[in-house]
DNA sequence: AGTCTATGCTGGTATATACAATCAATGCAA
DNA sequence: TTGCATTGATTGTATATACCAGCATAGACT
C-alpha cells in the first residue's frame, strides 16, 4: 500500500488532459509566437501570471518557460521579465541567398548584364564538369552580377538542357538564372567547394579589381538523382564578399565543426 | 522581515559552492561520458542514487539529468533507467570533412602543431564573437595544421568552457579541435562565413606563402539553443585547399543555389 | 535637484512530497 | 511449460514551499 498523507494542503490534480500541462503551457506561448499576438522581444506574463492562468503552480511554470528558453524561442533576464527572443530559425535546413536577395538586404540595388548565353557542344572540360558525353549540346551561361552598379559576382553557368528546356529563353536581368533554377527545377543533391584564387587578367577587369587580388570562387554543381543539373562558377571579389550559410537542426543534430 | 517557516524538515543548503547543484551534477555525468566511464549504451545510476550521492532531492538531479536528455547526451526509458545516448557521427543533411580527413584523404598524412592554447579573459572583439561578456574566461586555440608537412591551414578557435570544460586537457596533435568538439559536443546550429582575404604579414609566414597571396577564410559559428558555443576562424593558402561542402535534400529542401 | 535606500517585482535554484506510468522480473496458477 | 498478475525499481509530472539574486521604482534623505 502507497502512504497517502497529503501533508500542507496540496492540490491533487484531477488530470483531465493527458497532454502535461508543462507542455500546454509551452505550446500556450508557442502559438503566441507564431501567431504573432508576441513578437520578438515582447515580454511575454510573469512565471506568476501563468501560474495564476493555468491554475498550475509556479515551478510548472518555471519547467515550461526555461525549456522554451534552452530552446531559444525565449530569453529571461532576471528581476526584469522573460521575452520572445529574436531569433527564430526553424525552417531552411540550408540556406543559401541568392546573390540578388543578398545585395537587396544590404539596401542596394542588384542588376546584371549577361555577358555570353548559348547553346553549344560541350568541351572536354566542361563535359567533364557536367558528367555528360564531349560534344553534347549545353547551355552555357555567363552574367555579370552588380550591386549599385559595382561590380560584385561573375556567374559562369552550365546547364544540361534536358532539366531545363526553357532556360535560355529567360530574361536574365529580371531573374537570376539561380532565382529560376531553384523555382523551376527540383534537385535532390548539392555540392560545392569553395577556394580562394588571384583574379587574374579577364576576371579582374569584369569585377574591376588588381589581377593580382583575391578572389572566392564558389562551385556548385546540383543533381537530380545521379545525374548533374547544373555547373556553376561563382566568382567574388575576396574582400568585398561574404558568403553565408546557416544550417539549423531543429533537434536530434548529431554532428559538427570541422 | 520574511517569514521564515520551514514547515516539514527542509534542509536548508549552506550553499557553499556557487555553481548550481544541478550544474555540477550535469558536469558530472557529462565528464563521466567524455572520460570514458560511460560509454554509450551504458546505464548511468538512477535519480535516486544520485540524488544521494550528491545530497541532492530528486528533483534536482531530475532537472539535471532531465536536461542533458534534451540535450542528446542521454537517453531516458520510464521503468527501466536512464542510458548514455548513441553518438551517431555524421548528420547527413550537411557534412563539411574536418582538415584531417580531407588530408587523409587525399593519400597524405595529417600533422598538426600548436601555436596558443589558453584559458584567457575574452577581449571585447572575442567577446563578441562569443556573445558573452567581456573579460569571462574562455578558452583560446591556436593550431597550424599540415598536410605531408606542408601547411595548410591555420585554425583559431575561441570556445566557451562550460560547453566543453575539458577541451584544453586534449592533446590536439593526436587529435584536431574540430573532432574533439565533434564527438564530444552537441550542437543545434551552424553558421558559415566564407570569404577571401590576402595573407598578410604573419599568416603568410605561418603557411609560407606571399604576403599577399590569396587565402580563403571560413568563418564558423556553432550554437546550442541560443547560446554560442565555439568561434573558429580557418584560413588556408588559396589555391591549395578547398572546401567542400555537400548537401543532399530527400525533401523540404527550401533554398539553395546563388 | 541629486543621491541613496527600501521595497516589490522578476526569475534562479533547491527541497520535500505525491502519485502516475512504464518496465523487468518474479511467482503463482492453469 | 505457458500465461497472467503482482511487485519493485525507475522515470514522468505536478504541487507547495523556501530562499537567493537581479532590476526598477518610489520615497526618503542630503
Amino acid at each position: 500500500m502507497h502512504k497517502t498523507e497529503a501533508t500542507p494542503e496540496m492540490k491533487t490534480p484531477t488530470r483531465i488532459s493527458q497532454i502535461p500541462l508543462s507542455r500546454q503551457i509551452k505550446d500556450f506561448i508557442l502559438e503566441g509566437i507564431s501567431s504573432g499576438d508576441l513578437s520578438p522581444g515582447d515580454r511575454i506574463p510573469s512565471e506568476a501570471e501563468l501560474a495564476k492562468h493555468f491554475s498550475a503552480s509556479r515551478m510548472t511554470v518555471n519547467r515550461a518557460v526555461s525549456e522554451l528558453t534552452v530552446e531559444g524561442r525565449l530569453s529571461r533576464v532576471q528581476g526584469l521579465g522573460t521575452f520572445v527572443a529574436e531569433f527564430k530559425p526553424l525552417a531552411p535546413l540550408f540556406e543559401v541567398r541568392s546573390i540578388a536577395q543578398e545585395v537587396v538586404e544590404q539596401g542596394k540595388t542588384h542588376s546584371s548584364v549577361l555577358l555570353e548565353a548559348e547553346c553549344e557542344p560541350a568541351t572536354k572540360q566542361e563535359a567533364g564538369r557536367l558528367e555528360v558525353e564531349t560534344g553534347t549540346e549545353i547551355f552555357k551561361l555567363q552574367v555579370l552580377h552588380l550591386s549599385d552598379g559595382r561590380p560584385i559576382q561573375i556567374e559562369v553557368r552550365l546547364v544540361v538542357p534536358k532539366f531545363a528546356p526553357l532556360f535560355l529563353e529567360q530574361d536574365f536581368t529580371t531573374i537570376t538564372p539561380s532565382d529560376y533554377l531553384q523555382k523551376n527545377v527540383l534537385f535532390s543533391e548539392v555540392e560545392h567547394k569553395v577556394d580562394a584564387v588571384s583574379a587574374g587578367e579577364e576576371i579582374g577587369q569584369l569585377l574591376e579589381i588588381e589581377k593580382n587580388a583575391p578572389c572566392l570562387r564558389l562551385v556548385r554543381r546540383t543533381w537530380i538523382g545521379n545525374e548533374i543539373i547544373t555547373y556553376v562558377q561563382l566568382i567574388h571579389p575576396g574582400e568585398a564578399f561574404r558568403f553565408t550559410g546557416r544550417f539549423t537542426g531543429p533537434q536530434n543534430v548529431k554532428a559538427m565543426p570541422c
